[in-house]
DNA sequence: AAGAGGGTTGGTTTA
DNA sequence: ATAAACCAACCCTCT
């Protein structure tokens, strides 16, 4: 056996060789052997909300990333163990006889919990730990503590912290060689993971055998198939992989007019095949592209543009700082970043649906709180795309199916869930997103969300996004709605974003009929909207309105103890019906009262004047809530 | 210290 | 057709 470090490189979210500080730590111990592994982490397979499409892409991440190390040592491979880090690694370390483990550092709070226990563990063993940030353009650590170890909240904190840490780093090019593997027995015992609860159960319909044996089916290590984790195929067209990724950027710089002129604002949300921005964002996810790659490439372009280039925040420099801002926030703050519940800098906003938060850990629990049946209804309407809105309902389905919408995209159909629209907690959008976009970055969509529903970052709520306006204004013929709504394909662009203004004859003429609330799958048939959207920009304008006089924070003891209801006691707007522990006492008003609106279990069968008595208007609420 | 100005990305009406 | 003014008015930073 030769000596020297026998390192192991454990791959998480950097499935890339290019500029990897990590990666080339690991080269620089000039190791024995180096064992590339990636270990199948049971909390991405149950309790982390992940969509067929991103599976499709991280293992699409993999295969590419195993081909380009077997380019470099044809005995080598990404190596997939299938078993939690945190069981697997203190056997790892005995049976491989492991001197070293380098990996890169991940601030999400999930990914922190795990690699402390994975380090403890390394500790024990006399396992030397190499941690190196690369995720980011600066350390997210090291810009939280030059801003006093607060979260970054504006794009100009984030670059006077970020100066202060030091310049960005510039690219490690790729290995151009790589150590053998050592041997890999693994003859001691798999940890079977946890599988309750499962947060995908419902996509995973093939039955899953992820876990199986610790090193596949054929005991090669072998990256894992769709097949294997129970999926059926991916509807998505867009694929991953490090290859491809560094192929897109090249076709991007080389239009250095678009590198150099780029803004975010300007570029249509109605733009498809192509879109209108880079798509590198998946690729940042998985770590397929380095973002400082990404930064010192566009950087080189735009530096030769000279005068005419765009600037900071909208240029696309811009756009890798706001990423930069999100994650230093979310290193901040740890897990309250992604929820309201004892997060100090998101505003408490009384929404419809809120999430239930486990009393012992003030943490979210992945369920919420059917305060309205018709705020479940509106909000199950929206995630399918049947809210009657076309450009809602088309962005809706762009993402289900392909898992990526236009970041303006996002704006829209955020607004329209929480704040301009349906008055719907903004977690619930955020797990939405999370399920189905490609490029989920915890820290980044919990802080848009938390941006588009005015609870931080923005705060100009009467901004509100029209769900025909806005479309409009940046596709007339409705060309993008015709693409993701095929029932209106027809319909003159008159009507396109207004279907229910168009009269029968010319309903007829365009082969559709607007009828009813979504719960058909016929053809030829479009949703009626679900409501009459300026009265419900109206409601929520002015809750939120009341909301901001009030002033609650997710940390305030009043919103973790429910005594926030008596200071918006009188008051005439919407808000979170009662809802649980409070059924009893609204049981007794209930036979009187709006029958629309009682508690129901999950009210899939809401008749339509069931609907017409909720149809949200601020009157009726500010009737019902002077009861309480 | 009060007030102006800025804040990646609104909508509608009027000139 | 494009641009400015208005809508009703948020928070934060800077001077």
């Amino acid at each position: 056996m030769a000596t020297g470090p026998r390192v192991i490189y454990w791959f998480r979210t950097d499935l890339r060789l290019h500029d990897s500080p990590a990666l080339a730590a690991a080269l620089a111990l000039d190791p024995a052997v180096l064992w590339p592994i990636f270990t199948w982490d049971p909390h991405y397979v149950y309790r982390a909300r992940g969509g067929l499409n991103r599976w499709q892409f991280l293992l699409d991440c993999q295969n590419d990333l195993s081909e380009s190390i077997t380019k470099l040592n044809s005995r080598s491979k990404l190596f997939v163990l299938r078993e939690g880090p945190q069981t697997l690694f203190p056997k790892l370390f005995k049976a491989w006889k492991v001197t070293h483990l380098v990996f890169e550092k991940d601030t999400d709070a999930y990914a922190r919990e795990r690699d402390e226990v994975v380090m403890r563990a390394a500790s024990e063993a006399g396992v030397e730990v190499i941690v190196k940030s690369g995720r980011t353009l600066w350390d997210s650590d090291a810009v939280v503590a030059k801003h006093g170890g607060k979260p970054t909240m504006s794009i100009s904190q984030l670059q006077t912290a970020g100066a202060k840490v030091g310049p960005i780093a510039k690219p490690i090019p790729a290995p151009q060689s790589l150590p053998n593997p050592g041997e890999m027995p693994v003859d001691f015992g798999q940890t079977p993971p946890e599988t309750e609860p499962d947060f995908n159960a419902e996509q995973r319909t093939e039955g899953d055998a992820a876990y199986a044996k610790i090193a596949g089916p054929e005991g090669d290590f072998a990256i894992e198939t769709m097949e294997e984790l129970g999926f059926p195929p991916a509807s998505t067209p867009h694929r991953g992989g490090e290859t491809r990724a560094l192929g897109m950027l090249e076709e991007i710089l080389a239009d250095k007019k678009y590198t150099a002129t780029f803004e975010k604002p300007k570029t249509s949300p109605a733009a498809f095949e192509p879109q209108s921005t880079t798509f590198m964002s998946p690729f940042l996810h998985f770590g397929a592209l380095s973002v400082r790659e990404f930064y010192w490439r566009v950087r080189a372009v735009v530096d030769a543009y000279g005068k005419g280039a765009s600037k900071v925040p909208e240029s696309l420099l811009g756009q890798l700082l706001f990423r930069d801002m999100y994650f230093a926030a979310h290193a901040a703050l740890g897990y309250s970043f992604t929820q309201t519940a004892n997060n100090p800098y998101c505003r408490f906003i009384p929404w419809h649906l809120p999430s239930k938060v486990d009393a012992k850990t003030g943490l979210v629990t992945g369920e919420y709180h059917v305060d309205s049946t018709q705020a479940d209804e509106w909000f199950r309407r929206w995630k399918y795309g049947v809210t009657g809105f076309p450009w809602i309902d088309a962005l809706m389905r762009q993402l289900r199916e392909e898992g990526w919408i236009h970041h303006l995209g996002r704006h829209s159909v955020a607004c329209f869930l929480t704040r301009g629209g349906c008055y719907i907690d903004w977690e619930r959008g955020c797990e939405v997103f999370e399920e189905w976009l490609l490029d989920h970055e915890p820290a980044c969509n919990a802080g848009n969300w938390q941006w588009l529903s005015c609870t931080a970052f923005f705060s100009q709520y009467f901004r509100c996004y029209s769900p025909v306006s806005f479309g409009q204004k940046w596709d007339k013929q409705g060309a993008y709605v015709r693409r993701w709504v095929p029932e209106l394909k027809d319909l003159d662009a008159k009507y396109i974003y207004e279907p229910w203004k168009a009269p029968l004859p010319d309903q007829k003429k365009a082969g559709v009929r607007v009828t009813g609330r979504g719960e058909t799958q016929e053809r030829g048939v479009y949703p009626k909207p679900m409501f009459d959207f300026n009265e419900r920009r109206t409601a929520c304008l002015a809750a939120m309105k009341k909301a901001y006089e009030v002033g609650l924070h997710g940390n305030d003891d009043k919103v973790l103890d429910g005594s926030w209801r008596k200071l918006f006691a009188g008051q005439d707007t919407e808000m979170m019906d009662e809802f649980e522990s409070d059924q009893g006492e609204r049981a007794d008003h209930a036979e009187d009262d709006h029958p629309a609106v009682k508690a129901e279990p999950t009210g899939d069968e809401i008749t339509p004047a069931k609907r017409s008595a909720d149809e949200g208007s601020a009157e009726q609420h500010a009737d019902k809530k002077q009861k309480f």
